[in-house]
RNA sequence: UCCUCAGUAGCUCAGUGGUAGAGCGGUCGGCUGUUAACCGAUUGGUCGUAAGUUCGAAUCUUACCUGGGGAGCCA
């Protein structure tokens, strides 16, 4: 017999088809003479319904199991539903208990749970509506990434997560050691000896693949990473994980425009590519969880996005009635509240903010001609707020040699960095998106902990 | 890290100085097409932890722990 997906009956499954399923009850209701039973195996929103009738084999003993969160196996035929709520529902000829739950203990109940509760049960808050839909999402979303960027030619590289660079960029860094913690080699002058460990200097997490995406991107043209990333900051926001997920593209021979442009062509091209996926889920979403999030895609998939300078920015804020908590004045940074009364109120759009002042940037982007701004993009989108930073970098030596020592930082460490403006260096651009943000902001789902399976945050790693 | 709100039954919450409550869930019974099924009964508690005030504390005070929202930092 064919074992079938519940995603594929639903969407394509005709009456008389005999089908064998697998998956996980969801919810039973009994009546006088039969039972109904909802069975969901995760592959799509809604659940088969399995009508089962009082003279099926052990039908006492088989419905005091059919318990919500036991897995099942059932085999029957297919047919017309004679209710409401469902085409087709499946009429059992065989079922098997494979593994059951006692309703006693299990904690997921066939009513709305909140997200705080959801996430004390990670094991299995993936088996409710709300979270199958977000990696379902999710997994669609990864799909689209490596989609657009394979068919425009780019590599996909895997870029270390132990670095020894301390200076990838802001952001605390989780130490990698094997050093013994109890009983940590020192030095003659009393500091940890990291000639001892592991590596033999300091090593950490990445907080960014971005570094070794530029030589990558000086061999390859066009490359990108996507893969875990590590802060170890104490963020406590609905937008930060301590281990999460980033998509850096890194585009030789390309300048601000360019980044500009393919910035984004990929937002609006993954935001397509999971509409046409997943429709349902989004439906779900739009319905359940953010009203505004069919709007929102449209909006991006239909619409071109606001570009401003920083100092048009500045102006546009200065000149709007808003107060705001914090100063607006140029060579200051935008604060989040500056950032959503952009793309939140003014443009209800995302807008792409570029031409930062030198001095809130980092060191590696390209000073522009004015030597006051540097050729940075920031991509804003209404709600999330940043969810796109970026930058032409510095290809010329001197240039970006001054930039190392202003920002007081160890020109050695860097040398291989600098080589790479030793030797064919050419003008190159790239982009940092964080990868949840986006899924966030897809679904609207308000905390970033409840778009990734197992969160990892400050006082919080269990599953 | 800062500001702010919260923590009471398995879940969601009410109770604001005087006997610990409801809905949902679970259990039992009823119901011929349900779909957050419905109807009836029943079960269920270290009131976050510790100390203090009081004749008496879920309720007031202090500290701590945990969580939500916001901010900073950032993606």
């Amino acid at each position: 017999m064919e074992k079938r997906r519940i995603a594929d009956i639903l969407r394509n499954g005709q009456p008389d088809e005999t089908v064998t399923v697998e998956g996980w009850v969801r919810t039973k209701r009994e009546l006088k003479g039969f039972a109904f039973m909802e069975i969901n195996d995760g592959s799509f929103l809604a659940n088969l319904q399995v009508i089962i009738n009082q003279d099926f084999p052990d039908y006492e003993a088989l419905l005091k199991q059919l318990n919500i969160g036991a897995a099942v196996k059932v085999s029957g035929v297919l047919a017309a539903s004679q209710g409401k709520g469902q085409r087709i529902e499946l009429q059992p000829e065989s079922m098997a208990i494979v593994g059951d739950s006692d309703p006693e203990t299990y904690p997921l109940q066939k009513k709305r749970h909140s997200f705080e509760f959801l996430r004390s049960i990670g094991h299995l808050r993936s088996r409710t509506n709300t979270l199958g839909a977000v990696f379902r999402v999710r997994n669609a979303c990864s799909n689209a990434i490596h989609h657009f960027f394979q068919d425009r030619g780019f590599l996909w590289i895997h870029t270390p997560l132990i670095t020894t660079n301390d200076c990838e960029g802001a952001g605390e860094l989780f130490s990698v050691t094997s050093l013994p913690l109890e009983k940590i080699p020192q030095t003659q002058t009393g500091k940890v000896d990291y000639e001892k460990d592991f590596f033999g200097k300091p090593a950490y997490l990445t907080v960014s693949g971005q570094l070794e995406a530029e030589a990558m991107a000086l061999a390859f043209s066009n490359v990108y990473t996507f893969g875990p990333t590590f802060r170890a900051e104490n963020s406590n926001t609905s937008r930060h994980l301590a281990e999460f997920w980033m998509v850096e593209p890194e585009m030789a021979f390309c300048d601000l425009q360019g980044n500009m442009d393919l910035a984004e062509a990929f937002l609006k091209f993954i935001f397509k590519y999971v509409l046409d996926t997943c429709p349902e889920d989004i439906e779900f979403f739009n319905k359940r969880i953010d009203k505004t999030v069919l709007k929102t895609a449209e909006n991006i998939i239909n619409n071109d996005f606001e570009r401003i300078t920083y100092t048009e920015a500045i102006a546009l804020l200065q000149k709007s009635d808003r107060q705001f908590t914090y100063p607006v004045e140029w060579g200051l940074d935008l604060q989040s509240e500056h950032e959503r009364y952009l793309a939140e109120e003014l443009f209800q759009k995302p807008a792409i903010v570029t031409d930062y002042p030198v001095g809130i940037k980092a060191f590696y982007m390209r000073l522009n001609e004015d030597e006051k701004t540097v050729a940075a993009m920031d991509v804003l989108s209404p709600k999330i707020g940043e969810i796109i930073g970026g930058s032409q970098r510095e290809e010329r030596l001197d240039v970006l040699e001054r930039r190392i020592q202003a920002a007081e930082m160890p020109l050695e460490e860097l040398w291989w960095y600098r080589d790479l403006r030793r030797y064919g260096s050419v003008p190159h651009a790239g982009f940092g998106l964080g990868f949840e943000r986006v899924v966030q902001f897809m679904t609207g789902m308000g905390n970033i902990r409840d778009v990734i399976p197992f969160p990892r945050t400050p006082l919080n790693a269990e599953f």
